[in-house]
DNA sequence: TCTTAAATAGGAATTATTCCTATTTAAAAT
DNA sequence: ATTTTAAATAGGAATAATTCCTATTTAAGA
């Protein structure tokens, strides 16, 4: 699943983007990073290799990427920005005491809720998406129960 | 619905917290709110009432209540976060046009989703509870299809 | 009414992000 | 391969959002 260079450089020119340097390293890192990570970690994880990289490009060019589509932000209630390379339809656990953000597919129920929402129809709504946050703690045992 | 702010005050002392007059107009306002509004927007409107009333006692009184359970954090992609003094399940509509976040009940999908988690059981995961946000704009027609 | 621990006001400090502009660079044109 | 140029970047200043600090005030119990 990983992307090389080129063919990142690739996917920036058909989205209409300059391939840029930075672009590049930062889309290879984002999209190859599962923690949804803020601007300043990959700002100081690219530093290793991209000493004069700056962290507005960073904030820039992540912004860049979620105007065209490349990348979203994943909402948090805690202090920065995390985003998210990851383009297939998947929602988030959030571990409340690990404070990690865990991606979570399951299109069984991504299909029982698209189909609950075009059943329903919200008056005066058309809908794009839907996000959900499942949120939760860390356990040694295999147990769920809610409600 | 409107809560009196003896019973506020009632409310607060149950919680374990001091009825300080701050509390209770900051409570009183964020619960008459259907806007799920900023710490700075509420400031503003008490003010008016309340013209010694200090910002950094608006967002400390509003994580005091989050902390106890009186309020939660409404997530937010743009800007500054919004809080939410209704407890009662429900989930949010975000209009990405006129950035409204508003109240989305729907006791039918609640319950299909947390059957859905009941039965799936998600390993290491012990579920406290899961927020959607529906996106969409605001439209004339009443009319919905996703995917 | 007195006492006191907790809360507030007001402002300073910090964190997260955006803005500014001289310099650099990707890529199109030659 | 070289030149041109509009767009992007680096680095730092500015701003926005939030938290922190502490002298003063206040809720509530003795
Ligand atoms: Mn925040
Ligand atoms: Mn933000
Ligand atoms: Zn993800
Ligand atoms: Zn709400």
């Amino acid at each position: 699943m990983e992307k090389s260079f080129s063919e990142i450089k690739e996917l920036l020119i058909r989205k209409g983007l300059k391939a840029t340097h930075q672009r590049i390293v930062i889309y290879h890192l984002l999209f190859n990073s599962f923690e949804h990570p803020t601007a300043e970690l990959l700002f100081d994880k690219l530093k290793i290799n991209n000493p004069s990289i700056s962290l507005g490009t960073v904030y820039k060019t992540l912004d860049t990427f979620v105007q065209t589509g490349l990348a979203e932000k994943v909402l948090s209630e805690t202090g920065s920005d995390r985003y998210d390379a990851n383009l297939s339809s998947h929602h988030h656990i959030y571990y409340t005491d690990t404070k990690e953000i865990v991606d979570f597919y399951d299109s069984e129920l991504q299909d029982l809720i698209i189909a609950f929402l075009n059943k329903k129809s919200i008056p005066n709504l058309k809908i794009k998406d839907f996000k959900i946050q499942i949120h939760g703690e860390k356990i040694d045992m295999v147990e769920n129960q809610i409600n």
